[in-house]
DNA sequence: AGAGGTATGTTATAATATAACACTTCCCAT
DNA sequence: ATGGGAAGTGTTATATTATAACATACCTCT
């Protein structure tokens, strides 16, 4: 798989953030390298996506590179999305009961997306100290 | 749990619709009633969310009734969306994975989203059908 | 009656995403 | 080698989705 400059553009910024990123944040970012308008932005998310070698999280319409050194393709992953401090972790589930929904209602099934909200560990502690005082 | 008119005229709009609705659908419905302007309807939905009278599909942007007749708060519910037709079907799921996840992880979890979209039945058979002839 | 909370109507604007079109680049089949 | 097609690019314009802000109205409890 070659990507074309762009392509890494977008894919660099997306490993270099610490936290996902919308695509007008990506393309503020790229504008040095010489992006001007969301539809090329929006044009490298799609095939980086299309690869899987990024995902977008869409309870918060953001962006975010594959955090898995192998093959995100096989299995089924899962973002677990911090309200706080915005981090997403991908982690991998196994999707056995949605796969048996959907062959018992004869679901032709293309995708899943699976996301969870809340606070992660590092939060959670903050704001328990917050209300230790 | 008492609506308000508004809150009444999108549950209504709603459940009436076959698919689900984006929230300028539902302004264009609801304009004879009275609704002017998107917060109106944005209002309502977030009250019906918040109550577990509706939802939101998030890779759709669109909303839904609730289709169970009892609580739905008390149980993960997910989405079987169809690309075809557009259809989105509510089922139970077992977040058991997900809830473990988020324990090992100290992650204190507050929200689940599942979609999974794809063909439905129906849709795949015409497909079948016009494939064949 | 009046204070506090929630809902409402309204105007304006922000944030996210796509359409359309002309042009380029690259590959490879003739 | 060449020209034809697929994919990518740069650009302008616009569509779609969502929120901010603020004044007013409507309840409910005292």
């Amino acid at each position: 798989m070659q990507l074309t400059a762009n392509q890494q553009y977008v894919l660099c910024a997306l490993k270099e953030a610490n936290n996902p990123l919308s695509a007008y944040a990506l393309l503020k970012q790229l504008r040095k390298p010489g992006f001007n308008a969301p539809a090329q932005v929006y044009r490298a998310l799609d095939r980086l996506i299309e690869h899987g070698l990024a995902y977008r999280l869409e309870t918060l319409n953001a962006y975010v590179a594959c955090s898995q050194q192998s093959n995100c393709e096989r299995s089924l992953m899962a973002f677990a999305i911090c309200d706080a401090c915005g981090q997403a972790d991908e982690f991998e589930v196994n999707d056995g009961d949605l796969r048996h929904w959907a062959q018992s209602h004869a679901f032709d099934l293309e995708r899943t997306v699976i996301e969870i909200r809340g606070r992660c560990a590092t939060c959670t502690r903050h704001q328990n100290e917050g209300a230790m005082k």
